[in-house]
DNA sequence: TCAATAGTTCGCAATTCCTGAACTACCGAA
DNA sequence: TTCGGTAGTTCAGGAATTGCGAACTATTGA
């Protein structure tokens, strides 16, 4: 098994940050990693929405939050402990995640209109 | 020619936000739009860049701006005419685009380290 | 050593993205 | 009205990315 990347305080790019949480199923494992391990994510998933995510999804999804520099992943024993780097990113972009972490908390948005109608025929 | 598609400001999503956003490209074109056309942005880019942007990709990047709410297109004429929304996405959603823009335009990280090693072998 | 648990990696299908080519829309001149 | 030029959109295909089941690796406890 390779070593888990992660990205130094000063190599974290804005880009990667905002690819990584343009993905609501990211953005809501973020705010629950107060220090959860993948398991506990992938069952409050199951409960919360009642579609549960592949441990092998969710292994990608870790990945990207890692190489994003959100997350720091340390192995514990049999599972992987998961902490957010929120003080690193935001000495680095100030303000940017509760930005983010605030416009998601606040939709009040229809739960996934299915497109809503949008891109009408689109390809 | 589909008539183009503009969210209305209460559809405006957090997602499409950051997505639209993810891409340094749109980003950069975002920050250009103080109400400048298409061609405009494919000249700026032929020139800063030495890499000329296809309209083909342009006209994509808008759309995807467009659609996430960031921009109104109008034909004015022969050209588009862009204008920003942020007022409304501000209003939606406080403080986030500030933040965003802020963070890229803070990136003093070296241009392109081509993928900086990351992902060693990776996928 | 074996079984169980937690997570990663592989491989392939599905989706999305990029871009050259073709097309549409509008304008001005003849 | 027709032609030519300019601006931008749509189409089609290949490239790149993503999602997910299956196989694999790592660690613990019996």
């Amino acid at each position: 098994m390779r070593p888990l990347f992660h990205p130094g305080k000063d190599d974290i790019r804005a880009e990667d940050i905002l690819h990584a949480l343009a993905d609501p199923v990211r953005a809501s494992i973020f705010t629950q990693i107060a220090s959860a391990s993948c398991a506990q994510i992938c069952a409050a998933f199951s409960s919360v929405n009642n579609k549960p995510i592949p441990k092998s999804s969710l292994s990608q999804h870790f990945r990207v939050l890692r190489e994003a520099g959100l997350i720091r992943s340390e192995r514990q024993g049999v599972e992987m402990h998961n902490t957010s780097r929120f003080e690193e990113v935001e000495a680095r972009f100030p303000g940017l995640l509760p930005a983010i972490l605030v416009a998601y908390s606040s939709r009040k948005d229809a739960p996934a209109k299915a497109a809503r109608g949008r891109r009408a025929g689109g390809r």
